[in-house]
DNA sequence: TCTTCTAATATTGTTGACAATCGAATAAAA
DNA sequence: TTTTATTCGATTGTCAACAATATTAGAAGA
C-alpha cells in the first residue's frame, strides 16, 4: 500500500494534472469535491485548495455554487496555446542551443528511448505523457523557471486540446520521429534547422486538429487509481 | 461608503497585487491572516485562498506554519523576469504591429497622457502603476490572453524587483519618453524600430538595478486604504 | 551581562457543523 | 403532450471552534 501521509493540495493538483496529461481525464468531466476526497483520501479543504490551483492553470473551470469541471478549451484558446508555445519554445531553444552540454544531449536521448519503449509496449498513456514531458525537458535546459512553469501550463492545455479536437485515439500527440530529429539538430548545434523542426512540429500538431468536439469518459476511481507509473 | 458585499479571494488578490504594483507593499513585508481580514473585512477562508493565488503568481512566499510574506526575488530571478519579458513582449509586438488600429493608437496615447498627468501631479504611486499598465495595455492588443496573463505576472514581479534593487525612490520604473517613442514607432508601422525601442527600454530598466537590497516599510491599513484610485 | 531553558502568547492549520444554492424529480396546469 | 411550479436531495460555500506550531518573554544559572 501507498503511505498514508496526507497529500497536500499541490499533490492533488499534480495528480489531476497527470491524469489530464495522460488523457485519462476527458474535458468536461465533472469533478465533485467529495469524489476527489474519497479518491485521494484528503479533506475537502485540500481538494478545495487544489481546485483553486487547477483553475489558475486553466485545467479546470470553477463556477460559483456549481463546482468544478475539466476545462474544454475553445478553438480560439487552442490557437492561443499554440501561438504561445511556438513563441516560448523557440525562445528557449535560442538559449539552449548556446548552452547545451553533452550530458544534456544524453539525457534527451535517454528520454527518446523511454518514449520508444512506451510505444512498443503499447503503454499509450505513458507514451502520451512522455511526449509532453519531452518538451518540458527541453525547456528546462534553458534554465528559466518562469518560462518553464508557463510552458508546463501550455503543455497540459495542449493535452486537453488534443483530447477534444485531436485525431482518433490512435492518433499521436507528437509523431514519433520529430523529437529525435530535433535532438539531432540540437546536438549538431544547428540552430536554424532545430528551430524550423520545432516550429514545424508544433504546426503539425495544430494542423491535425478538427474543431468538432467529441466526448470520451471514464470512472474517477479507475482514472486516478493508476496514476503513479513513473 | 463602498458596498459591503463580501470581497472574493480574487478581489483580495487583486488589491494586494495593486499595492505591489504601486510599490506601497515592500518586499519582505509579513502578511498575517488576521490583519488582512481586518483590512478587507473578509473571513480567514478568503484570505487563505487569496494567499494561494498570490503564491502561484510569485507575489508572496508561503512557509508552512509561518505565514506569508511579500516575495523578494533574487537577482537570478530578476534576470529571468527580464529575459521572459523581452521574449514575450517582443513576440506580442510582432503580432500587434500587424493588427494595430487607429483606435488602439488613440488608446495608447490616452494612456501616455494619463502617465504624464500623474507625474505632473506628483502622484507617484499612480504613475508607477500606470507605467506598468502601459506594457499590459500594449500586450492586450495582440489578443492572446495566455501571454497577457503571463506578462501580467512578470510586470508585478518587476515592480518587486525595482522596489528591491532599483534606484532611489525618485527613480523611475520606466523613464518618461520611452513609451511615447514606442507608440510613435508602432503608429508608423516601423516594426524593427519599435522592437529595438522595446528591447532597449527593458534593458535600460534592468541595467539600472543594483543588487544590494534595501527595506522600506509601511503600515498595512494605510497601504491598502487608498488602493482604488483608478 | 549573557546564555539557556521554560512558559505564555500569538499565529497558522484542520476539522466538522451549518447555511446557501443548485439540479432533478415530481406534480399540477394548460 | 408540453410547460411551469414546487419540493427534495445533493453539492458547494462559510464560519467558528479546536489542534498544532512557531515566536516571544521571562526566569534561572553561569
Amino acid at each position: 500500500m501507498a503511505n498514508r501521509a496526507a497529500l497536500s493540495e499541490e499533490d492533488v493538483c499534480a495528480r489531476v494534472r497527470d491524469s489530464v496529461l495522460e488523457q485519462r481525464l476527458a474535458p468536461g468531466t465533472k469533478l465533485t469535491e467529495e469524489s476527489l476526497c474519497a479518491v485521494f483520501g484528503v479533506g475537502r479543504t485540500t481538494v478545495r485548495r487544489a481546485f483553486l490551483l487547477l483553475k489558475r492553470d486553466n485545467i479546470i473551470e470553477l463556477q460559483k455554487n456549481r463546482g468544478a469541471m475539466v476545462a474544454s478549451p475553445s478553438p480560439e484558446e487552442a490557437r492561443q496555446v499554440f501561438e504561445s508555445r511556438i513563441l516560448v519554445e523557440t525562445g528557449l531553444l535560442k538559449t539552449t542551443i548556446k548552452t547545451v552540454t553533452l550530458i544534456d544531449i544524453e539525457q534527451l536521448r535517454g528520454h527518446l528511448l523511454a518514449e520508444k519503449a512506451a510505444l512498443e509496449n503499447a503503454d499509450i498513456a505513458r507514451w502520451i505523457r512522455l511526449t509532453g514531458e519531452f518538451h518540458l525537458l527541453l525547456a528546462k535546459l534553458a534554465g528559466n523557471k518562469l518560462l518553464d512553469a508557463f510552458l508546463e501550463q501550455l503543455v497540459f492545455q495542449t493535452s486537453l486540446i488534443v483530447a477534444l479536437y485531436g485525431p482518433g485515439s490512435t492518433g499521436p500527440n507528437c509523431s514519433g520521429d520529430d523529437h529525435r530529429q530535433l535532438v539531432d539538430a540540437l546536438s549538431a548545434g544547428d540552430h536554424s534547422h532545430a528551430n524550423d523542426l520545432l516550429v514545424q512540429h508544433l504546426h503539425e500538431i495544430e494542423a491535425q486538429l478538427e474543431f468538432a468536439p467529441q466526448q470520451p469518459f471514464g470512472d474517477l476511481q479507475t482514472i486516478f487509481g493508476e496514476a503513479r507509473t513513473a
